[in-house]
DNA sequence: TAGGCGATGCTCT
DNA sequence: GAGCATCGCCTAG
């Protein structure tokens, strides 16, 4: 399956403007398994400033990836088990990323399989950890430049349907929980959370 | 279908 | 030593 690079200028420099430009784009991993790729149907934002973000109490080893410049990938690894993809999102030294929640699987769907025995095809991509995993995606992946590396990447979406995108509070964090800078593609089932969260 | 909770280990105080 | 940008299993309804 074939898709386009997007290129610098076709995204956003403001991390709620690409938290919102993401959702319809498309993620691409490709390994010595082969390739997979998803629709980008839900994203968080996490601004500078923000108390929720991993980078408000400044860089550190696990976050310098968030003071890139714009579109590197930000890998952590979370309770002991699961790792979560962003998108570094604002001018280089900022500290600042989009976390990618949730993806319509579109590619690979026969390797996410194997990689997730007896999960169905709604569910492989639904949460950022189950994301991460079905992507073969962990701390080797940090940093890397997702406009121009070859294992993980960022493509335009089919740019078919028009895209209509709902926002919520953010999922899982307990501090500044009640700004509304999730996003998500209405009407997907692929979305992650609960349903009171993304009505259509 | 929704809500509660334990697992698990890294990160920072 | 506490907390965590989660998930999957369990229970109740």
């Amino acid at each position: 399956m074939h898709f386009e690079r997007l290129s610098p200028g076709e995204l956003p420099v403001d991390t709620v403007e690409l938290a919102r430009a993401l959702i319809g784009a498309v993620l691409v991993r490709d390994s010595k398994d082969g390739r997979v790729a998803g629709r980008i149907v839900e994203t968080e934002a996490y601004l500078p400033g923000d108390p929720a973000s991993h980078a408000f109490g400044g860089m550190s080893a696990r976050n310098r990836s968030m003071f890139l410049p714009p579109f590197h990938a930000y890998v952590y690894f979370i309770y002991g088990t699961y790792f979560c993809v962003n998108v570094s999102s604002e001018a280089e030294g900022e500290g600042a990323a989009v976390l990618l929640r949730a993806l319509e699987p579109i590619a690979g769907i026969d390797l996410m399989e194997r990689r997730r025995a007896d999960v169905p095809v709604r569910d492989l991509c639904r949460g950022p950890g189950r994301l991460a995993r079905a992507l073969d995606i962990d701390r080797s992946e940090d940093g890397c430049d997702l406009l121009r590396d070859e294992r993980l990447w960022l493509a335009s979406g089919a740019g078919g349907a028009p895209v209509r995108v709902g926002s919520s509070r953010r999922i899982g964090i307990t501090r500044a929980a009640h700004r509304r800078l999730r996003f998500y593609l209405r009407g997907s089932p692929f979305v992650s959370g609960p349903r009171s969260l993304s009505p259509p």
